[in-house]
DNA sequence: CGACCGTTTGACGCAACTCAACTTCGGTGG
DNA sequence: CCACCGAAGTTGAGTTGCGTCAAACGGTCG
């Protein structure tokens, strides 16, 4: 016990893959220790997916878990006659799956290329039942989740079409790089998302996208870039704009 | 230990309140043994709010915890302007209060007169650190949580103001009466929000919630008398109108 | 009874949707 | 390298669902 404690401040005997993971610390890994980082490690796949690849599909039953390392991953619900709502969106460290149930409730999509390392439902369900810490860390990233949602109900069920835009890219400008928050320096990223899932994400049709965020440019809040790059030189102006 | 258990057994300990609490099995206290209910039990009190008491103002402090015994509380969020976005509805026997986390990002308001049974937030916090259990079942419900809220942004975002109206409806009568999810006899309830209320949670103005009843009850969807009392006579009529 | 609050109903306006044409982007093959 | 193609995005014109404003109704309480 004691041995498996200093080895895991050495890393030693922390497999390679996870020493060098985005998630090995501040995903859900973070919380186990070196002899369970091994066992998952033995039993777990590094994929690159592509965009539109779909990772679960609704109501579908789940047999893997996944941490995202890279990319972005767009949780989407439908009606039965074809509307569509994303309804959360996974960045890296991010865990992906739904403990304790057998079939999930929105579908899974790539949104860009992704990279994931999945491994199975079960050894992670058994993890977790012995392991509190693990438990904990995820009871954590689900608090964040349901605080996260909460606030998108509000841009959804309150705010206007141009509130709505300036909230989302808002939203992208933070997850690219959390130093932003409320520094007054220009921000620059690619959009994840297509017109069609901003879109989707926003419950408007991509037309008032287009529409809010040319207006966006001609008022100067932002500047794009061949259609998915986009600068913002002032992200207080955005905050207003989004009714932050 | 085997003693403790024996007695939870047959609930010779167990405090008076607790015995008769709705919340005692199905809601979180029920992954306590009789003797962290009895030390909680000293700890909490009852307490009887009515319509409209702000139980947690938003961004405010929270120290204590409470669950839900009876009514409905609502969890709401405003902009700066003032529109409001109703973000969760909380039933007996819900956990009321955000763990790991100073300050609410929401406030909580009695919708209906709600009975609570209160505790400090601290001898939780403590609790949940040595209790797996505990926050196991913290987990369980957070997690329905988050399904809920997502559920409700494919409403906000998507449904039109009447399949909103309708999917409102049909979430009360499910909660009111949850063994009435697929039957087909009739229902019979109360509604517990005012129309404001439910035009906040639906992203809609008064008026065009009012409409929408009139219209589902001249369409003999839904019965209504003195206001607030709903009779829904056909429970998958309504699922239509929801398109669920 | 009259004041008040919650609700309903009606008339009108506008923000966002629909439909449609056009432009730009990115990839592919001649 | 350019010509071509389909997909993604933009822009415009016309429509409509829901919001706004305003008035009336009904129940409750002092």
């Amino acid at each position: 016990m004691d041995e498996t404690l200093r080895k895991d401040i050495h890393n030693s005997g922390v497999p390679a893959l996870c020493r060098a993971c985005e998630a090995r610390h501040r995903g859900v890994c973070g919380a186990l220790n070196v002899e369970q980082l091994v066992l998952l490690n033995k039993h777990s796949v590094r994929k690159k997916v592509e965009p539109g690849d779909e990772l679960v599909a609704e109501e579908q039953d789940i047999s893997n878990y996944a941490n995202v390392i890279s990319g972005v991953v767009k949780l989407t619900k439908m009606l039965p006659d074809g509307r569509q709502q994303i309804v959360g969106l996974q960045f890296a460290p991010d865990f992906l799956g739904r403990p304790f149930s057998k079939a999930s409730k929105h579908s899974a999509e790539a949104a860009t290329e992704v990279e994931l390392c999945a491994f199975s439902k079960s050894l992670i369900d058994r993890m977790i039942a012995d392991s509190p810490d693990l438990e904990h860390k995820l009871l954590e990233q689900t608090l964040n989740e349901l605080d996260e949602a909460r606030d998108w109900m509000l841009t959804l069920g309150r705010k206007t079409a141009a509130e709505k835009v300036a909230s989302f890219l808002h939203l992208i400008a933070v997850h690219i790089d959390p130093e932003a928050q409320d520094a007054d320096g220009p921000i620059s990223f690619d959009l994840p998302l297509t017109r069609a899932d901003i879109a989707d994400y926003l419950g408007l049709t991509i037309e008032t996208v287009s529409r809010q965020l040319t207006k966006l440019r001609k008022d100067g809040v932002i500047q794009i870039e061949s259609n998915r790059h986009v600068t913002v030189p002032d992200v207080l102006r955005l905050e207003e704009r989004a009714s932050l």
